[in-house]
DNA sequence: ATTACTAGTAGACGAGTAA
DNA sequence: TTTACTCGTCTACTAGTAA
């Protein structure tokens, strides 16, 4: 197991480009580019020496290093980590609901012709007068949540006929490849296990779907 | 400047999740992942958190640890390394985005003859005094996002009448065939989906576009 | 210039333990 | 069970310096 302030300075090397070839480093220099001393920097080569990570022909005026197969090895599990980690942007969640009705609110809300526009303009399609309304099942609150996380399109909310509309927020996604949204109003606390979703096209009739069918949302950012 | 220990730490809760959302976790288990002792484990959150590279909510019985923007950042970074140590493919990327009105800041600061020279220097033109600010569509911010693991172009700042001029970071790019470059200043936390472009010439004339014209950025590593 | 040794020491570590 | 404090140990650091 290789410490963490070693691989770091491995890392260095690699970034001098320690993979392809020798490469020309002191111990002073590298110890700038690490923020320690030089004498730290000098240990640290040493250390990755022993451990075979890296092969060195020492000089009078500086050295010569390449990175080991092994060390290469080390760089690349630690890579890997990375992008576990970051590969999630790419992730595709996948929400299991059923239709419900609703109040019949979204259909008065989506045909407010300052929330259309912007949909329009933002979403990159007019919302079809009429929400569908899914209670999720179980295991997809969790990932409802996780959700939250992403890039959710705002929506400003507007005053009109004496009284505010407010803000709310908007995620694209797709259902059997139909572009679709997730709404979810501004402040609202709306329940965990339902949401609230717009089309260009009535998802009812598209879908061919009435009150408890099974509908599945993609979600690919 | 963080610590490598304490980098590890970071990346070892990425990988449990702490990017998505709060994530349940025991000094214990942190420690048996990282090979320290439960104490260890322990002092490095207490660390992070002071260096508000996460939050976390502590109990009785564990503790809830989110990532902070931060700390994603610093991973983002040491990530953005290891691509560069690994990078083999070139592959393109492609910004769109739309015009909006700066501050006129860009005009000043392209004006100083420390920066311009840099530029000349580094990404081979002179920028035409002023800037070109772009709006990024949606879509375009998880692509803005990967270009930090590119390599961009260091520009050094400088002290001049009696303040401090920050330091930069510029990623040529070419806007229908014009050799650009993003510039983004130092520090200062800049909003995701605005972008600041330099060009030789004066982009707004040589497109032929205004306010809330669309315009799409080539980036070719 | 370099590398890397020795010496002295700051600080990071794990053990024990309170809350 | 937890977290995280104190404490004693010893690692790992920097400074100085030789080769």
């Amino acid at each position: 197991m290789i410490v963490s302030g070693d691989l770091q300075c491995l890392k260095e090397i690699a970034l001098l480009g320690g993979l392809k070839g020798p490469v020309f480093v002191s111990s002073q220099s590298l110890a700038g580019a690490l923020q320690v001393s030089q004498q730290t920097a000098s240990r640290r080569l040493q250390a990755l020496e022993r451990q075979r990570f890296l092969s060195r022909s020492v000089n009078p005026d500086g050295q010569y290093i390449t990175i080991t197969k092994g060390g290469e090895e080390a760089l690349r599990q630690e890579y890997a980590s990375y992008c576990r980690v970051f590969a999630t942007d790419r992730q595709e969640f996948l929400l299991q609901g059923s239709v419900i009705s609703g109040l019949g609110e979204g259909r008065y809300y989506m045909s407010l012709r300052p929330y259309v526009e912007q949909f329009a303009e933002k979403i990159g399609f007019e919302p079809y007068p009429g929400t569908l309304n899914l209670r999720l099942e179980a295991a997809s609150v969790g990932v409802r949540k996780r959700l939250d996380q992403l890039a959710w399109v705002p929506i400003r909310g507007f005053m009109a006929e004496g009284r505010t509309f407010g803000d709310a927020r908007c995620l694209p996604c797709r259902i059997a490849g139909i572009p679709c949204g997730i709404v979810v109003p501004g402040r609202s606390h709306y329940p965990d296990d339902i949401i609230e979703l717009i089309a260009p096209v009535s998802l009812r009739e598209a879908l061919g779907v009435t009150d408890n069918d099974g509908v599945t949302v993609e979600v690919a950012p």
